[in-house]
DNA sequence: ACATAGCCGACTTATTAAGTAGGAAATAGG
DNA sequence: CCTATTTCCTACTTAATAAGTCGGCTATGT
């Protein structure tokens, strides 16, 4: 019962876009200097092109990341991939969920989510993404 | 940026059904001696009662919980609260997400959400409803 | 017998995630 | 200045999953 639980995780779901935009700024930490077209971080990373667009979009305004339009255009980060965190990029992607009721005697079980998500926290922000590409 | 992170959470997302199960698991641990009837969960839960029906069937033949039906009929924990775990539960009620790709220079994340889920599973199994009832 | 309560599968609806479309606006090179 | 390239932008469509509902059957205590 726990054993299938360990390998597939409950509560710590990663959504596509998240991920995607992950692995796009990944890409762009290990690319050498100089601008990278979305249709290579697309084509190295496997990432439905205009969804791609759509996301890089989002990051960009969040001022993660530059771009440079037409030939010899693309994308790079904005500043060092050390100064980048995992917790950096999700926070601009994903919502904002509101926090749940627990009535009554439930209520201690907010406690624990509340402990999950301290430590989730912790552990986005203390990676960085030139951690990641030096992995 | 991180403020607003640290409130909400990214990644860590409990659905209703496993809420809802959770809760009713407590109600059933907080009861004294004898059955409690899904009516009795489901107000002080605020639960949907057919959603509820649903829920509790399936943790009675997951064997968490026993049943008894007609007039003081109801339901009650299978073992002491003690004995149940917050994952025995969850791992009845969530599917089982298959794991992701990452290729290339993106496949070290991959280790990163190892390391979420690890904690993740840790905590759930150690915390059990006796525990809960008496906070 | 009758009221209470659980049992059960299938079904519908709501919400969110994932992905697409269609073009406008830059920019480098010839 | 013309053309190919590549980003920019809003809105839309489709797919997937979660949430909740329905109708009726079965057991049981009084």
């Amino acid at each position: 019962m726990t054993t299938l639980f360990a390998a597939a995780g409950a509560f710590v779901r990663i959504s596509a876009r998240t991920q995607y935009a992950l692995r796009a700024v990944t890409e762009l930490a290990a690319a050498p200097e100089g601008p990278v077209p979305a249709e290579r971080i697309a084509a190295a990373q496997g990432i439905p092109r205009r969804f791609l667009d759509n996301i890089l979009l989002q990051l960009r305004r969040a001022g993660l990341i530059r771009s440079q339009r037409g030939p010899e255009g693309g994308y790079w980060l904005a500043r060092d991939a050390a100064a980048i965190t995992l917790a950096d990029v999700i926070a601009v992607v994903e919502g904002w969920p509101s926090p749940d009721e627990y009535p009554g005697v439930a209520e201690p079980l907010a406690d624990v989510w509340a402990a999950l998500r301290e430590h989730e926290e912790r552990l986005l922000t203390e990676i960085t993404f030139a951690q990641i590409v030096s992995l």
